[in-house]
Order: C-alpha cells, then sequence, then structure tokens
DNA sequence: ACCCGGCCGACACCAAAGTATGATGGAGTC
DNA sequence: GACTCCATCATACTTTGGTGTCGGCCGGGT
C-alpha cells in the first residue's frame, strides 16, 4: 500500500516547514498549503491520508474549510493546530468531527500521535466506503423492476406478495430475483438482506 | 410521557439557584447536586434527561465524572458548563462524548438549546436502548441450541448445513429454527436476520 | 416418583424458493 | 433490419423451508 498522505494547510512558513520535516521523517508524504483554496484545488489521494489544518487562514478560515470538505462528500479526518483556540472554536470543530484541536506550540509527540490517529481513522473510512461503494455499484447496475424486487424481498415479503404489490405473477418475481442475487453477488439471502440494509433500503422494523 | 430531568452538578451555590429557576422555568424537572459523589448516589430516571455539569469539583472532577458514568454502562447526555475552560479540557470532553462544552458567564439561551438537543439525544438513545434490550431479551430467551441455530442460519447456511455444522439432523434444525421465529417475534426471515446483525451476531461479510 | 423442558429424531404434507427452457413484445442501439 | 436488454409469463421439476404429530432420552425440581 502506498504510504499515507498528511496535508498541511497554514499560513504560517515557519510552522509549514517544521511540520514538513517532521512528517516526511516519519515516513509519510506531506502536501503543504498556505490557503484553503489551494487546499481544494489538490485532488484527493486514495490512500489513507488526514488534513493538518490552522483555523487562521487567508481566505476561508479552517473552519469553513472543514464543513466545505463535509459537503462536498468527502470525508478526511482533520487536526486543528491553531495560535488563537478558544473554547467555543474548540466545541465547534469537534461537533464537525474533527479528530483533534491542538493549540501552537504543539509538542511533537502529541501531534505525531495525533495524527497516526487520523490516518487510521482514515483507514478505516476508506475500507468502509469502497465497501458501501461496491455496493452501490452492483445495486446500480439492477434494471428498475429487479431494484423493485430486491427491496420488497428484503423486507421479507414472499415472492407471491412482491408480486401482487408489483402486479406482476410471482414466476416473474422469481426471474427477478435470480437476476438480483446473481448482480449482487450474494452468496445466500441472508446475505442480500444484510446488503438492503447497508444500502439504507427496507427499514428494519415498525412494532 | 413524563417531564425530562435535568441533573445539575456544580459546586456553585449561584449557578444551581439561577439553574434550577431557569430549567424548571422551561419545564423540565430537576435534580440539583453540588458533587460528583452525591450525583452517583442517585439512580437514573427511565425519561429522557440530560446533566449539566462543571468541571471543578470538590471530589471528583467533571471529566473524570464523565468517564466514570460511561464505564458504569449509563448514557446520559452531559452539557459541560465550566468557568475555567481551556482547549484541551473542551477536546477531551467531546472526544468522550460530550453533547456542549460552554463557559461561564453562559447565555441562557444558548444554554438553554444545548439542553434541548441532550434531551432530543437521550430521547433518542432511551428508544434505540429499549429496542436492543427487547432482542437481547428474546434472544436470551432461548435455548442454547436455538441460539446455534439462529447464528448459522442468519449467516445464510441451508438447514442440512447447520445440522451438519451441529451435527444433528435436518429435521431437528426445522424444529429449532421454528421455536427460534417464535421466540424471536419475526415476522420473516428477513426479520430474523436483521434481527441477528443488530445483536451482532454472524459477521455480515469476508469477501 | 413424577412432570416439565430441552434436545433429538422420524414421517408426512404443503408452501415456497430456485432452476431450466422457451416464448413474446417493446425500447434502444449499431 | 439485426441485435441486445428488459420485462413478462408459462410449464415442469427439484430443493428447501415450514408445520404438525408422534416418540424417545435426559436432567432438574416438587
Amino acid at each position: 500500500m502506498a504510504s499515507p498522505v498528511v496535508f498541511v494547510v497554514d499560513d504560517d512558513i515557519s510552522v509549514r516547514e517544521s511540520l514538513e520535516a517532521l512528517l516526511r521523517h516519519e515516513g509519510w508524504q506531506t502536501e503543504i498549503f498556505e490557503s484553503a483554496q489551494s487546499f481544494l484545488a489538490c485532488p484527493r489521494p486514495l490512500t489513507p491520508s488526514c488534513l493538518i489544518l490552522d483555523v487562521n487562514l487567508p481566505d476561508l478560515n479552517g473552519l469553513e474549510l472543514q464543513e466545505r470538505i463535509r459537503s462536498d462528500g468527502a470525508q478526511i479526518p482533520i487536526v486543528f493546530l491553531t495560535g488563537y483556540g478558544d473554547v467555543p472554536m474548540t466545541v465547534r470543530a469537534m461537533k464537525a468531527g474533527a479528530c483533534e484541536f491542538l493549540t501552537k506550540p504543539f509538542d511533537n509527540d502529541v501531534l505525531l500521535a495525533a495524527v497516526r490517529g487520523a490516518i487510521e481513522r482514515s483507514r478505516e473510512a476508506l475500507a468502509d466506503e469502497s465497501r458501501t461503494r461496491l455496493l452501490q455499484d452492483r445495486f446500480a447496475s439492477l434494471s428498475g423492476r429487479e431494484r423493485d424486487v430486491m427491496k420488497l424481498v428484503a423486507k421479507g415479503l414472499l415472492n407471491k406478495q412482491v408480486g401482487h404489490e408489483l402486479g406482476i405473477s410471482e414466476i416473474t418475481v422469481k426471474a427477478h430475483r435470480g437476476k438480483v442475487m446473481q448482480k449482487m453477488q450474494a452468496r445466500s439471502f441472508a446475505d442480500l438482506v444484510n446488503m438492503a440494509a447497508k444500502l439504507g433500503l427496507a427499514p428494519p422494523r415498525r412494532d
């Protein structure tokens, strides 16, 4: 696996340089930016990664950048690192999912531990995302009718009931169902149910 | 539904009194304590509730109390309210699951909003917990063999395979399986699979 | 000693699921 | 027009699932 990438966005040149040296020494790739915009222009890697982010930046501030990243759908773990941190700012960052919130001057070991944690989190997120994407792709490869059938059978309806629900015959349901099992690569019906749950189909129960 | 309960733990008498008045005025029940120990001695209610917690307390400090509550298994949302808050303290509290972290002097509206959020979170947590407990109770009512069978069928094995796995005949598996469906009150096999997932049985997949 | 419940199994029967083959018609593409 | 894909249905057959009743074995408790 390619080595993880640590992004750094900070407007202080001396911080950027010392961070870069520190991070490279630990064996991580680094990508350094001095503004939010230049970071946003850079593509996300497919390896585990994290972002060390200052709050005070020339253009967008750190918290706004965090929000922007979230709304873009990318979920890269963020370690804040700021010279002027107060409590409300910390709360906002943490509630928005920040991994850590450190203040300058920072302790090297503390920062490195935080980055390690963030990378680990990223690794898990990527793994989970790839699993989810795989399922979504398979689901997308289903035809409209097959999707209908999958939703209903995953909800626990019998083939006969599904047929009645959709206004088609039971035998046709079976045909679609077979196709669904193939295309979703489900080894068993239990498998399919779990997939449906992960895809957000079929509300679990409503007793 | 009984009205929510707001617990307050603060060593400052004037804060306690003003909070009590404010909270009661909003229609919540209140339980006021001046130390962590006296709070711990008080039983948890079964209605939605939350805790407004100062960090500086005579005995245990707020963060330690938070940790203690978590390890006790109770999950009551916590709104911190402290006079001397710094960034590391805030990070620690938020990472440990705190709902909010406010500093004195506090704004009434902000506090009330935080409490409302915490109560809502508690409501959801209670609902989820009661659903989970229901399932656990049902699962606990199964005999040992029935549990075995449930695990395996929820994993997607056929009755025949389950029988082979357990060294019993297929017909016996069917009997156990029928019992499981009854006792778990599963309307369909899909239902049972979802229950198994919520109970943490049957690892989803490992392609 | 007795009963109860868990556990195992068998026979029978029916419902449901899964598969194979074949066929029709429509939509869209090359 | 030939081709592909989707959707639909049918017939026939096999496997699996679900239920019922019956019986036997064993261990714990009244």
